[in-house]
DNA sequence: CGAATAGTGTCTTTTAGACACTATCGG
DNA sequence: CCGATAGTGTCTAAAAGACACTATTCG
């Protein structure tokens, strides 16, 4: 009869016929009133000079759990330490990748574009979403876009969230013209407003902002983002 | 230069140092007017005959993808074949498993406890959510019955969900004291029906039921439940 | 008929939408 | 002072909670 130790000192991962594992990453950010995710370039089979999302293999010594491989793909792509992630799902099944049964655990982060270190933009480049639906990606990675976009959307009518699109300082239509990029519709202003200020998801600031006509106040996030969630969605 | 053709002709999984990796189920019924939870007692090591969730791995040859192995895992079990079944999240990290970086998918699955065969039950057993908490269950299992059960909540204030609890046909209050059960708190009687009525989550059938006293109309579902959310979560 | 369980009527509260209105600034 | 953008006042609408009330059945 074996021990715990004497199992464990025997113990082969390679014995088994396990999935090829790795984490993607569906990266956004505003830029030209347009909502782009970052695609790289593959530049090794398969599907080498594909567009596909950032992404790679966890690594046992350098990441001490899944959520600090996203982030280390996220700082190498676009140098931004710190910003919102989520886990949307893993996907796997034995088609997905060419090199056989495969599963991808699916994150999605929000970036303030300005934020991100343009030298490391090497083999990487952002792309509106409307027009990356027409372009085949790499994998089943159009399929992972298509996920990442509806767990985005589905936050926006939910909770704040889009606030980690922009710098610490923004006025209200900002925030209400990021929402609406996202939604891809035009919501009511009254609303908005009101919404954002009576659930003191934000807070004025005593500065303002000169944007052509009337100077508009700048506000800031209160912090109450990751999980707030507003007592109804929006609507219309 | 290699051909995609060539490169994949030389791919070999093992050549890569990759995590281990394992689907894990949250299976949970309404016993005895308890939310109850399958947990298995491990035949081998590690961990050997502590408790935990149902689980394993991906079979490259049986599963065609995640779910797949989710649904095999949960039928292997309980017999079950189709029932509600959702992907919670997955957990990595160096630490859960002494043999090494693993990873988890963590999903649950809602059944009607008289639809179990309880033939397979050999080395499993129903637990009562409260008391599982004070049971040290194998790996980080404890944690993962945590996010189950909160994922399970979460729902249940959004969605008709726990309907896949109960037999085709029940009533109302039947209805109400499972949402109470899975939320440990009451409802107001008032607004739960309006709500699951007026949403037409439910649908009146001609059949009543005597239950001791006054008898009550037997219901069923009208199948919008995997994507409908109510307006607004439950409040009170 | 009384106790217990099923089920309703209706008022208030919360938060969203509609929409007309006012405020401020540059030119 | 005009046009454009920022921002508000206030009515209505939808769906939740409060709570007292009625309905049905068994014994």
């Amino acid at each position: 009869m074996l021990t715990e130790k004497q199992f464990l000192d025997d113990y082969d991962i390679h014995q088994y016929n396990i999935p090829l594992i790795t984490v993607d990453m569906g990266i956004f950010s505003i830029i030209d009133q347009q909502l782009n995710i970052l695609l790289i370039q593959r530049e090794s089979h398969p599907d080498k000079t594909k567009l596909a999302l950032p992404g790679g293999f966890i690594s046992k010594d350098k990441d001490k759990n899944i959520e600090a491989t996203a982030l280390r793909k996220l700082k190498k792509k676009t140098g931004v330490k710190l910003s919102y992630l989520e886990q949307v799902e893993s996907i796997g099944n034995a088609t997905r990748d060419p090199r056989g049964w495969s599963v991808t655990i699916l994150y999605f982060a929000l970036i303030d574009s300005n934020k991100v270190n343009k030298k490391l933009l090497q083999n990487s480049s952002w792309h509106p979403i409307d027009e990356v639906k027409h372009i085949p990606l790499a994998f089943d990675h159009n399929l992972l876009v298509k996920k990442a976009i509806k767990r985005l959307r589905s936050k926006t009518l939910y909770t704040a969230l889009p606030m980690a699109l922009l710098p610490e300082r923004f006025t209200l239509t900002e925030l209400q013209t990021i929402f609406e990029i996202i939604l891809a519709r035009k919501l009511p202003v009254k609303s908005f407003r009101r919404r954002m200020i009576d659930a003191g998801v934000v807070e004025a600031t005593d500065e303002s902002k000169i944007s052509g006509k009337r100077t508009a106040k700048l506000y800031k996030s209160t912090g109450i983002k990751k999980d707030f969630y507003f007592p109804r969605p929006l609507q219309k």
